[in-house]
DNA sequence: TTTTCCATGTAACTCGTTACATGATTTC
DNA sequence: GAAATCATGTAACGAGTTACATGGAAAA
Protein backbone atom coordinates (compact mmCIF):
# COMPACT_ATOMS: atom_id res chain seq x y z
CA UNK A 1 0.00 0.00 0.00
CA UNK A 2 3.19 1.82 0.32
CA UNK A 3 3.70 2.61 -3.08
CA UNK A 4 0.02 3.44 -3.85
CA UNK A 5 0.17 5.82 -1.19
CA UNK A 6 3.11 7.18 -2.70
CA UNK A 7 2.20 7.47 -6.24
CA UNK A 8 -1.84 8.53 -5.36
CA UNK A 9 0.31 11.56 -3.34
CA UNK A 10 2.30 12.28 -6.42
CA UNK A 11 -0.50 12.59 -8.45
CA UNK A 12 -2.73 14.84 -6.40
CA UNK A 13 0.15 17.35 -6.91
CA UNK A 14 -0.09 17.16 -11.08
CA UNK A 15 -0.87 14.64 -13.48
CA UNK A 16 1.96 12.66 -14.38
CA UNK A 17 2.71 9.61 -17.22
CA UNK A 18 4.37 6.25 -16.22
CA UNK A 19 7.92 7.35 -17.13
CA UNK A 20 7.68 10.24 -15.29
CA UNK A 21 6.54 9.47 -12.03
CA UNK A 22 9.15 6.82 -12.07
CA UNK A 23 11.82 8.88 -13.03
CA UNK A 24 10.39 12.12 -10.53
CA UNK A 25 11.00 8.86 -7.68
CA UNK A 26 14.56 7.69 -9.02
CA UNK A 27 15.42 11.21 -9.28
CA UNK A 28 14.43 12.97 -5.98
CA UNK A 29 13.57 10.45 -3.59
CA UNK A 30 15.87 7.50 -4.19
CA UNK A 31 17.02 7.69 -0.57
CA UNK A 32 14.03 7.17 0.80
CA UNK A 33 11.85 5.12 -1.41
CA UNK A 34 12.43 2.80 -4.31
CA UNK A 35 9.62 1.76 -6.89
CA UNK A 36 11.39 -0.16 -10.06
CA UNK A 37 9.50 0.64 -13.68
CA UNK A 38 7.56 -2.27 -13.69
CA UNK A 39 6.25 -2.04 -10.53
CA UNK A 40 5.26 1.57 -11.19
CA UNK A 41 3.67 0.86 -14.56
CA UNK A 42 1.52 -2.23 -12.91
CA UNK A 43 0.73 -0.04 -10.06
CA UNK A 44 -1.05 2.47 -12.28
CA UNK A 45 -2.88 0.23 -14.31
CA UNK A 46 -4.10 -1.37 -11.18
CA UNK A 47 -5.31 1.65 -9.98
CA UNK A 48 -6.83 2.79 -12.89
CA UNK A 49 -9.04 -0.50 -13.36
CA UNK A 50 -9.73 0.20 -9.34
CA UNK A 51 -10.85 3.89 -10.27
CA UNK A 52 -8.44 5.77 -8.17
CA UNK A 53 -6.95 6.84 -11.33
CA UNK A 54 -7.62 8.12 -14.82
CA UNK A 55 -5.49 7.35 -17.71
CA UNK A 56 -5.38 9.41 -20.78
CA UNK A 57 -3.31 8.72 -24.00
CA UNK A 58 -1.15 10.98 -25.90
CA UNK A 59 0.56 10.55 -28.76
CA UNK A 60 3.72 12.16 -29.58
CA UNK A 61 5.36 11.32 -33.45
CA UNK A 62 5.68 7.78 -33.24
CA UNK A 63 6.96 6.99 -29.88
CA UNK A 64 4.97 4.69 -27.96
CA UNK A 65 1.57 7.19 -26.21
CA UNK A 66 2.36 8.96 -23.04
CA UNK A 67 -0.37 7.01 -20.39
CA UNK A 68 -1.17 10.72 -18.49
CA UNK A 69 -2.55 9.73 -14.93
CA UNK A 70 -4.93 11.89 -13.33
CA UNK A 71 -6.09 11.36 -9.78
CA UNK A 72 -10.17 10.95 -9.48
CA UNK A 73 -12.34 12.17 -6.36
CA UNK A 74 -12.29 8.24 -5.14
CA UNK A 75 -8.74 8.32 -5.97
CA UNK A 76 -8.72 11.15 -3.19
CA UNK A 77 -10.78 9.33 -0.66
CA UNK A 78 -8.10 6.36 -0.69
CA UNK A 79 -5.40 8.46 -0.72
CA UNK A 80 -6.52 10.30 2.67
CA UNK A 81 -7.14 7.22 4.10
CA UNK A 82 -3.73 5.36 2.99
CA UNK A 83 -2.34 8.09 4.64
CA UNK A 84 -4.03 8.14 7.72
CA UNK A 85 -3.51 4.09 7.84
CA UNK A 86 -0.06 4.95 7.04
CA UNK A 87 0.91 8.02 10.05
CA UNK A 88 -0.94 5.69 12.28
CA UNK A 89 1.21 2.30 12.00
CA UNK A 90 4.73 1.17 13.14
CA UNK A 91 6.39 -0.67 10.53
CA UNK A 92 9.41 -2.03 11.28
CA UNK A 93 12.61 -1.80 9.36
CA UNK A 94 13.98 -4.78 8.16
CA UNK A 95 17.77 -5.20 8.88
CA UNK A 96 19.72 -7.12 6.41
CA UNK A 97 22.97 -8.54 7.14
CA UNK A 98 23.07 -8.91 11.32
CA UNK A 99 23.22 -12.34 10.86
CA UNK A 100 26.20 -12.59 10.01
CA UNK A 101 27.53 -10.11 12.90
CA UNK A 102 25.43 -12.92 15.06
CA UNK A 103 27.97 -14.76 14.11
CA UNK A 104 31.23 -12.64 14.22
CA UNK A 105 32.51 -14.72 17.26
CA UNK A 106 33.22 -18.10 14.79
CA UNK A 107 35.78 -16.30 12.69
CA UNK A 108 39.24 -14.92 13.66
CA UNK A 109 39.10 -10.75 14.25
CA UNK A 110 42.35 -10.76 11.74
CA UNK A 111 40.44 -12.23 8.54
CA UNK A 112 36.76 -10.57 9.91
CA UNK A 113 38.47 -6.83 10.13
CA UNK A 114 38.69 -6.21 6.05
CA UNK A 115 35.24 -7.74 5.39
CA UNK A 116 33.66 -5.65 7.93
CA UNK A 117 35.82 -2.55 6.74
CA UNK A 118 34.53 -3.10 3.57
CA UNK A 119 31.11 -3.25 4.81
CA UNK A 120 32.07 0.11 6.36
CA UNK A 121 33.13 1.66 3.24
CA UNK A 122 29.75 1.34 1.49
CA UNK A 123 27.79 2.23 3.85
CA UNK A 124 29.76 5.63 4.25
CA UNK A 125 29.59 6.36 0.59
CA UNK A 126 25.58 6.18 0.73
CA UNK A 127 25.55 7.78 3.52
CA UNK A 128 28.07 10.83 1.61
CA UNK A 129 25.65 10.37 -0.96
CA UNK A 130 22.23 11.12 1.10
CA UNK A 131 24.78 14.01 2.08
CA UNK A 132 24.93 15.83 -0.98
CA UNK A 133 21.42 15.43 -1.60
CA UNK A 134 19.98 18.94 -2.23
CA UNK A 135 17.36 20.33 0.17
CA UNK A 136 13.69 19.28 -0.25
CA UNK A 137 10.82 20.75 -0.02
CA UNK A 138 7.91 20.36 2.79
CA UNK A 139 8.38 17.58 5.34
CA UNK A 140 10.20 15.65 3.08
CA UNK A 141 13.38 16.87 4.68
CA UNK A 142 12.35 15.17 7.84
CA UNK A 143 12.17 12.12 6.05
CA UNK A 144 15.76 12.28 4.32
CA UNK A 145 17.29 14.16 8.59
CA UNK A 146 15.54 10.47 9.09
CA UNK A 147 18.00 8.61 6.89
CA UNK A 148 21.05 10.83 7.56
CA UNK A 149 21.11 10.35 11.19
CA UNK A 150 19.90 6.64 10.37
CA UNK A 151 23.16 6.22 8.52
CA UNK A 152 25.01 7.96 10.99
CA UNK A 153 24.09 5.67 13.40
CA UNK A 154 24.86 2.59 11.64
CA UNK A 155 28.25 3.47 11.19
CA UNK A 156 28.91 4.38 14.55
CA UNK A 157 27.91 1.24 15.44
CA UNK A 158 29.99 -0.46 12.89
CA UNK A 159 32.86 1.68 14.08
CA UNK A 160 32.38 0.30 17.53
CA UNK A 161 32.17 -3.21 16.14
CA UNK A 162 35.75 -3.10 14.42
CA UNK A 163 37.65 -1.43 17.38
CA UNK A 164 36.28 -4.06 19.75
CA UNK A 165 37.55 -7.03 17.51
CA UNK A 166 40.00 -8.99 19.24
CA UNK A 167 42.80 -9.13 17.19
CA UNK A 168 44.63 -5.57 16.82
CA UNK A 169 44.56 -3.98 13.56
CA UNK A 170 47.70 -4.56 11.24
CA UNK A 171 50.08 -1.89 9.89
CA UNK A 172 47.80 -1.57 6.81
CA UNK A 173 44.89 -0.40 9.00
CA UNK B 1 20.87 -16.17 2.05
CA UNK B 2 20.81 -14.79 5.03
CA UNK B 3 18.13 -17.23 6.59
CA UNK B 4 20.38 -20.81 5.51
CA UNK B 5 23.30 -18.70 7.01
CA UNK B 6 21.00 -18.38 10.34
CA UNK B 7 20.23 -22.17 9.91
CA UNK B 8 23.55 -23.75 9.36
CA UNK B 9 25.06 -21.77 12.10
CA UNK B 10 22.97 -23.04 14.56
CA UNK B 11 23.55 -26.42 13.16
CA UNK B 12 26.94 -26.00 13.53
CA UNK B 13 26.68 -25.49 17.25
CA UNK B 14 24.16 -28.88 17.38
CA UNK B 15 22.08 -30.85 15.93
CA UNK B 16 18.23 -30.16 15.83
CA UNK B 17 15.24 -30.78 13.89
CA UNK B 18 13.12 -28.42 12.39
CA UNK B 19 10.42 -27.95 14.54
CA UNK B 20 12.99 -27.14 17.66
CA UNK B 21 15.23 -24.42 15.22
CA UNK B 22 12.18 -22.71 14.47
CA UNK B 23 11.32 -22.77 18.10
CA UNK B 24 15.07 -21.45 19.39
CA UNK B 25 14.65 -18.69 16.75
CA UNK B 26 11.25 -17.25 18.13
CA UNK B 27 12.30 -17.45 21.27
CA UNK B 28 15.88 -16.24 21.19
CA UNK B 29 16.50 -14.27 18.15
CA UNK B 30 12.72 -12.93 17.51
CA UNK B 31 14.17 -9.38 17.87
CA UNK B 32 16.26 -9.15 14.88
CA UNK B 33 15.82 -12.03 12.92
CA UNK B 34 12.13 -13.89 11.82
CA UNK B 35 11.62 -17.09 9.98
CA UNK B 36 8.67 -18.77 9.65
CA UNK B 37 7.78 -22.35 10.25
CA UNK B 38 7.27 -23.51 6.28
CA UNK B 39 10.27 -21.68 5.75
CA UNK B 40 12.62 -23.07 8.09
CA UNK B 41 11.07 -26.21 6.81
CA UNK B 42 11.43 -25.42 3.43
CA UNK B 43 14.67 -24.22 3.93
CA UNK B 44 15.83 -27.09 5.47
CA UNK B 45 14.57 -29.79 2.84
CA UNK B 46 16.11 -27.25 0.16
CA UNK B 47 19.83 -27.10 2.11
CA UNK B 48 19.02 -31.21 2.58
CA UNK B 49 18.99 -31.82 -1.27
CA UNK B 50 22.03 -29.55 -1.73
CA UNK B 51 24.15 -31.55 0.62
CA UNK B 52 24.76 -29.10 3.41
CA UNK B 53 23.32 -31.06 5.61
CA UNK B 54 21.81 -34.54 6.77
CA UNK B 55 18.51 -36.00 7.53
CA UNK B 56 17.85 -38.44 10.02
CA UNK B 57 14.35 -39.59 10.88
CA UNK B 58 13.82 -40.15 14.20
CA UNK B 59 10.55 -41.94 15.29
CA UNK B 60 9.31 -41.45 19.10
CA UNK B 61 5.95 -43.44 19.82
CA UNK B 62 2.75 -42.35 16.83
CA UNK B 63 3.89 -38.50 16.38
CA UNK B 64 5.59 -37.55 12.92
CA UNK B 65 9.06 -38.41 13.26
CA UNK B 66 11.53 -35.99 13.89
CA UNK B 67 13.87 -34.39 10.67
CA UNK B 68 17.38 -34.28 12.85
CA UNK B 69 19.64 -32.01 10.73
CA UNK B 70 23.02 -32.19 11.04
CA UNK B 71 25.42 -30.09 8.96
CA UNK B 72 27.84 -31.96 6.46
CA UNK B 73 31.39 -30.31 5.33
CA UNK B 74 29.89 -28.96 2.58
CA UNK B 75 27.87 -27.10 4.49
CA UNK B 76 30.01 -26.09 7.09
CA UNK B 77 32.01 -24.56 3.70
CA UNK B 78 29.10 -22.91 2.77
CA UNK B 79 28.63 -21.40 5.99
CA UNK B 80 31.85 -20.10 5.78
CA UNK B 81 31.08 -18.20 2.64
CA UNK B 82 28.35 -17.22 3.54
CA UNK B 83 29.26 -15.50 6.35
CA UNK B 84 31.97 -13.69 4.59
CA UNK B 85 29.65 -12.58 2.02
CA UNK B 86 27.17 -11.43 4.53
CA UNK B 87 30.28 -8.94 7.07
CA UNK B 88 31.72 -7.72 4.38
CA UNK B 89 27.94 -6.45 2.60
CA UNK B 90 25.93 -3.57 3.57
CA UNK B 91 22.21 -4.36 2.99
CA UNK B 92 20.48 -1.07 3.74
CA UNK B 93 17.97 -1.61 6.10
CA UNK B 94 13.84 -1.23 4.59
CA UNK B 95 12.17 1.00 5.89
CA UNK B 96 8.35 0.80 6.00
CA UNK B 97 5.73 3.87 7.07
CA UNK B 98 8.36 6.99 5.73
CA UNK B 99 5.71 7.64 2.66
CA UNK B 100 3.16 8.46 4.95
CA UNK B 101 5.50 10.95 6.52
CA UNK B 102 6.64 12.72 3.12
CA UNK B 103 2.68 14.09 2.91
CA UNK B 104 2.79 15.05 6.35
CA UNK B 105 2.14 18.81 5.18
CA UNK B 106 -1.16 17.36 3.36
CA UNK B 107 -3.16 16.90 6.88
CA UNK B 108 -3.62 19.12 9.35
CA UNK B 109 -1.71 18.68 12.79
CA UNK B 110 -4.57 18.41 14.95
CA UNK B 111 -5.32 15.30 13.04
CA UNK B 112 -1.84 14.51 12.64
CA UNK B 113 -1.10 14.15 16.13
CA UNK B 114 -3.68 11.59 17.32
CA UNK B 115 -2.52 9.45 14.23
CA UNK B 116 1.29 10.14 15.25
CA UNK B 117 1.30 9.17 18.60
CA UNK B 118 -0.78 5.87 17.92
CA UNK B 119 2.42 5.12 16.04
CA UNK B 120 4.62 6.32 18.84
CA UNK B 121 2.82 4.07 21.44
CA UNK B 122 3.35 1.00 19.00
CA UNK B 123 7.52 1.74 19.12
CA UNK B 124 7.69 2.44 22.44
CA UNK B 125 6.19 -0.88 23.05
CA UNK B 126 8.30 -2.46 20.73
CA UNK B 127 11.26 -0.92 22.55
CA UNK B 128 9.90 -1.77 25.90
CA UNK B 129 9.93 -5.56 25.13
CA UNK B 130 13.15 -5.94 23.49
CA UNK B 131 15.02 -3.82 26.55
CA UNK B 132 13.29 -6.31 28.90
CA UNK B 133 14.78 -9.31 26.81
CA UNK B 134 17.62 -10.86 29.39
CA UNK B 135 21.20 -11.07 27.92
CA UNK B 136 22.20 -13.32 25.19
CA UNK B 137 26.15 -14.87 24.59
CA UNK B 138 28.43 -13.45 22.42
CA UNK B 139 28.25 -11.51 19.77
CA UNK B 140 24.45 -11.67 19.71
CA UNK B 141 24.77 -8.67 22.43
CA UNK B 142 25.70 -6.51 19.64
CA UNK B 143 23.05 -6.96 17.67
CA UNK B 144 20.64 -6.83 20.48
CA UNK B 145 22.24 -3.89 21.28
CA UNK B 146 22.35 -2.45 17.70
CA UNK B 147 18.50 -2.95 17.77
CA UNK B 148 18.05 -0.92 20.84
CA UNK B 149 19.67 2.02 19.73
CA UNK B 150 18.23 2.18 16.77
CA UNK B 151 14.65 1.68 17.71
CA UNK B 152 15.62 4.85 20.67
CA UNK B 153 16.61 7.00 17.55
CA UNK B 154 13.48 6.29 15.98
CA UNK B 155 11.54 7.31 19.10
CA UNK B 156 13.59 10.41 19.31
CA UNK B 157 13.41 11.35 16.11
CA UNK B 158 9.36 10.59 16.05
CA UNK B 159 9.06 13.00 18.90
CA UNK B 160 10.79 15.54 17.31
CA UNK B 161 8.01 15.48 14.66
CA UNK B 162 5.17 15.54 16.88
CA UNK B 163 6.74 18.35 18.53
CA UNK B 164 6.79 20.15 15.79
CA UNK B 165 3.68 19.75 14.62
CA UNK B 166 1.90 23.50 13.49
CA UNK B 167 -0.88 22.79 15.53
CA UNK B 168 -0.43 23.12 19.29
CA UNK B 169 -1.35 19.95 21.41
CA UNK B 170 -5.01 19.79 22.46
CA UNK B 171 -5.80 19.92 26.30
CA UNK B 172 -5.94 15.77 26.43
CA UNK B 173 -2.20 15.54 24.69
C1' DT C 1 26.82 7.44 -35.87
C1' DT C 2 26.61 5.62 -31.69
C1' DT C 3 25.01 6.28 -27.27
C1' DT C 4 21.69 7.90 -24.16
C1' DC C 5 17.10 9.02 -23.16
C1' DC C 6 12.11 8.50 -23.81
C1' DA C 7 8.20 5.31 -23.27
C1' DT C 8 5.93 1.22 -22.67
C1' DG C 9 5.16 -3.31 -21.23
C1' DT C 10 5.22 -8.92 -20.45
C1' DA C 11 6.91 -13.25 -18.40
C1' DA C 12 9.30 -15.63 -15.33
C1' DC C 13 11.04 -15.89 -11.02
C1' DT C 14 12.38 -15.06 -5.97
C1' DC C 15 11.53 -14.98 -1.51
C1' DG C 16 8.69 -15.41 1.85
C1' DT C 17 4.03 -15.45 4.08
C1' DT C 18 -0.82 -17.11 5.31
C1' DA C 19 -4.03 -20.38 5.40
C1' DC C 20 -4.99 -24.99 5.54
C1' DA C 21 -4.43 -29.92 6.95
C1' DT C 22 -3.17 -33.66 10.17
C1' DG C 23 -2.75 -35.98 14.37
C1' DA C 24 -0.27 -37.53 18.71
C1' DT C 25 1.05 -36.05 23.41
C1' DT C 26 1.35 -33.43 27.42
C1' DT C 27 -0.53 -30.20 30.67
C1' DC C 28 -4.28 -28.04 33.20
C1' DG D 1 -11.97 -33.38 28.92
C1' DA D 2 -10.17 -29.21 26.91
C1' DA D 3 -6.31 -26.63 25.66
C1' DA D 4 -1.67 -26.07 24.57
C1' DT D 5 2.34 -28.07 22.61
C1' DC D 6 4.87 -31.15 19.58
C1' DA D 7 5.81 -32.14 14.75
C1' DT D 8 5.33 -32.07 10.04
C1' DG D 9 4.06 -30.34 5.76
C1' DT D 10 1.31 -28.48 1.15
C1' DA D 11 -0.99 -24.94 -1.68
C1' DA D 12 -2.07 -20.63 -2.80
C1' DC D 13 -0.97 -16.21 -2.75
C1' DG D 14 1.51 -11.50 -2.40
C1' DA D 15 4.68 -8.10 -3.40
C1' DG D 16 8.12 -6.95 -5.87
C1' DT D 17 12.24 -7.83 -8.90
C1' DT D 18 15.02 -9.20 -13.06
C1' DA D 19 15.36 -10.16 -17.58
C1' DC D 20 13.54 -9.61 -21.87
C1' DA D 21 11.39 -7.11 -25.83
C1' DT D 22 10.44 -3.02 -28.69
C1' DG D 23 11.46 1.12 -31.08
C1' DG D 24 11.52 6.33 -31.85
C1' DA D 25 13.99 10.73 -30.69
C1' DA D 26 17.61 13.54 -29.01
C1' DA D 27 22.31 14.38 -27.90
C1' DA D 28 27.35 13.49 -28.18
Amino acid sequence: MERELLLLGLLRRQEMHGYELHDFIERYMQTCVNLKKPTAYYLLSKMAKAGYVTETEEQSGNRPPRRIYHITTAGEAQFQTLLRENLAAYHPAQFGGLVGLVFLDEIAGAEARPLLQQRRTTLATTLATIRSVPPHPGSMQFVIAHQIMHLENELNWLDNIIKNLKTPPGPND
